[in-house]
DNA sequence: CAGGAATGCATACAAATATATGTTATTGTC
DNA sequence: GACAATAACATATATTTGTATGCATTCCTG
């Protein structure tokens, strides 16, 4: 029976099992067993179990298509957050019907349904490397603290602003120095939510993003 | 026995099964039974059999966790995207073992394995709303165009920049007055990959994002 | 209000899959 | 060369898991 030098078939297995993972498709053992020519399965299974000790892969005992990658396992919540406008604009809440797309979100520590994202249109957060075209993912919460990038009502208007309490009114500032601070009545103003994360796509990948 | 709006439940087994296959963790039916509360395996069965005749999940038939989104499905491409280190720094390739964690990304029109990311370090891309500590998603390929923001590696060390070639020589421009353009050998650089997106986390959100 | 469609329950069965037992040959080390 | 460690094979078993059969209840439409 054919046999490789040491350590050089487990790194296949590995890189196999490795993009699998990450492709969202986790293999069975008989999957790896087919994929690197084994001719039983207790290779492809003793490979694993090597694997599983070395600490490059978690295995879930008894489960089919089992295996992980350590690390990114205990909460790799994806989620898909929606698309649901651009800012400044007016009333958000009609777009949740027919977003203009959906953001893959690493949503641990948060509820499902409470992550949407928007396109920011405006210069006035440049200061903050939030840019024309970037899009923001933003949290759900009614309240804000001092320091925060926020998403804030303002009558029939939505923006993006970092926001500031001054006793009993409310500063929202843009990063831009062409841009005034508006300062309101804190009863004036309501808070949609908390930007949590800022991106940039650079590049199209087929109409992707939103 | 208990019964709920027509529709209702659909959507609420949709969900789950699709947060789970985003999550790269397929289910199975009865954890989508166990998930829902439903006392009999057929009845998440059925929403399942139900939803593949609407078009919304594919069947991979007699396949343990064998459900998959069809490639239509806004976000059915998201992978994770390993982040293998930081930039400016030295041999990347190495890092590969022990990646700093996960981000999901689309990645339709990219291939599973091509897509990582890095940590930002340096102030030399500001002007381009990259800051220290953003994330910077790569798409693996050899070659470049003008203006493109890529991952370049000049002897030991990976940098951050813009793209340009002028004649035989290759330019890599940081985005910062402060910072002077690197002027080289095209032979000299090796493109590693081109930055097609940029994030930067805002909320620790538990300790994610890397 | 009749009847179909949809929701749900209980259980059985078969295929897929992880895991265990035992054996042989090759590599590397002392 | 002796010996342990590694790689690989062949096969068997237990568990997980998808699928199928049958029936009860509720919703909706005509």
């Amino acid at each position: 029976m054919g046999r490789t030098p040491a350590g050089e078939t487990r790194e296949k297995v590995f890189a196999f099992v490795r993009d699998r993972l990450l492709a969202g498709q986790p293999p069975t053992v008989r999957e790896v067993q087919e994929a690197l020519g084994f001719r039983a399965v207790r290779t492809a299974q003793q490979h694993l179990e090597r694997l599983v000790e070395e600490g490059r892969l978690v295995a879930g005992r008894h489960r089919a298509r089992g295996y992980r990658l350590p690390g990114s396992v205990p909460g790799a919540r994806t989620v898909l957050a929606p698309v649901l406008g651009r800012v400044p604009a007016g009333a958000l809440d009609e777009a949740i019907e027919d977003p203009d797309g959906y953001l893959p979100v690493d949503a641990r520590g948060v509820a499902a349904g409470d992550l949407f994202a928007l396109r920011v249109c405006g210069e006035s957060m440049t200061g903050a490397g939030i840019l024309p075209g970037d899009l923001v993912i933003v949290r759900r919460q009614p309240t804000a603290v001092n320091g925060d990038v926020v998403v804030a009502r303002v009558g029939d208007e939505a923006t993006v602003k970092t926001f500031r309490s001054r006793g009993r009114r409310v500063e929202l500032c843009p990063e831009n120095p062409a841009f005034e601070p508006i300062v309101l009545d804190a009863g004036v103003v309501v808070i949609l939510g908390k930007v949590i994360e800022v991106r940039r796509i650079l590049d199209a990948r087929g109409g992707a993003g939103a």
